[in-house]
DNA sequence: CCAAAAGTGTTCGCCGTACACCCATGA
DNA sequence: TCATGGGTGTACGGCGAACACTTTTGG
């Protein structure tokens, strides 16, 4: 059975529409993002974010998961839509809207030979080049998203292993706000809100003392949520 | 010139973009949604947000400046976009990208001329009918972050008059978190930021005693937000 | 004079913030 | 034994929340 298309539908122009993915990674104290060489023109070389085009019957999440998945290999990753860009003139080669989308991954998790097919690099954020178009107005608009989620939501979990020690969330924190913590004030703000979950190792790699690990726990999250009691960082 | 468009852009498939508006309103205490009954296939005749497609050469802002002046006759309205909606199925009549804004106007400047051509009608928002496609979730999606931002922006007196009465602010926030605030706390809160100026008038409409107009000082807002210090309500 | 809405201050508890010393361990 | 990072408790101030009576004036 073939649809009809209503008369109206066929007086207005269509458009190309991208997907650009800003993705966030945390490794050594340092919060990074992860962007490619572009290998088409325009542009061809330059920094970029990694991008393509929403398919014919994929919603833009499906496309935004299927771009990150070309570029990184993993499924299940945190991706939250940011912003659609739509100037004219923002891509001098054709008209397209662009949806980015911010993501958040487990830096160790990713697959590296995919990601030096792309010619991709983790950059700093303090060293982030100037990328095409309007991608780094994106990666302001998705760093100024992740501040204002990490405050209220478990968004900082997604960058930090499953196991982790509160020295290693402090830092993450810090590099999130660009901003030094009272180590005994987070530790209570963190430990308060009862969702962390003291596991019987300690890590090792960071001081000779080493420094326990603990992992989140998820399901108190919930039923706290659904208790009205929030996730609260407060920095 | 002509504009060669690379090979790259041409093996993607072309979309329809359209922007649909939320748009809020403010009287006799109550919150309310102007919907427009839909004048064309499919779904004729169905209650629905005001929707238009993107013009070729218009961003997303000015498309919903234009569909939002074409209801209301209004300019310069505060205009926040929302998400962009991309299920492939979500408009049966073809594909479709649908991106939401939110519109905050003062009721009673809106063209009523307009409204009346357009089947439009203010609804109660616990009154809002079943509408078309996914412009129940765009309506709620709306909602919550109005809730979200009239904490911490100024947004609130968008929807109110130039001039407007303290206990007329209480009730717009009232209705916005559908919660009865304390009267003492609230003018204590909304003074002590700075930002409201008394006028030499009382509007007596509301009560025999009357109660003192204020005016938003918007100049003030914006040197207070330089130094660090934001609007705050809380409720 | 009375009904109906506007206006006004104080108290209390909690949370965010500041701050300094001991602990465990590998080299 | 010492250098390095990990771990711990208390005191203060400010802000949000609770709460009841007086004022004005048109009918």
């Amino acid at each position: 059975m073939s649809v009809v298309i209503p008369e109206i539908y066929n007086v207005h122009t269509p458009l190309l529409v991208a997907v650009d993915c800003i993705i966030f990674g945390f490794n050594e104290c340092e919060l990074k993002l992860l962007l490619v060489k572009r290998q088409m023109e325009p542009a061809r070389g330059e920094w970029s974010l990694m991008g393509g085009f929403l398919g014919e019957h994929e919603s833009l999440d499906e496309a935004a998961a299927r771009i990150l998945n070309q570029l990184t290999g993993l499924t299940d990753v945190y991706l939250d839509q940011l912003y659609a860009h739509s100037d004219p003139d923002r891509d001098p080669g054709a008209r397209v809207i662009s949806v980015s989308y911010y993501a958040l991954i487990k830096i160790s998790q990713h697959n590296q030979e995919l990601a030096k097919e792309h010619d991709a690099e983790w950059f700093k954020l303090s060293e982030i080049p100037k990328l095409i178009f309007d991608h780094n107005l994106m990666v302001d608009m998705a760093l100024q998203l992740l501040r204002k989620q990490a405050k209220t939501k478990p968004v900082g979990f997604e960058l930090l292993p499953e196991k982790f020690t509160l020295p290693q969330l402090q830092a993450l924190y810090e590099a999130i706000y660009q901003k030094e913590l009272d180590r005994r004030n987070f530790r209570k703000n963190v430990l308060s809100m009862g969702m962390l979950e003291k596991l019987d190792e300690k890590d090792k790699t960071g001081s000779r003392k080493g420094a326990w690990l603990y992992r989140f726990n998820i399901s108190k999250y919930e039923s706290f949520r659904n208790q009205g009691f929030f996730f609260n960082v407060s920095v």
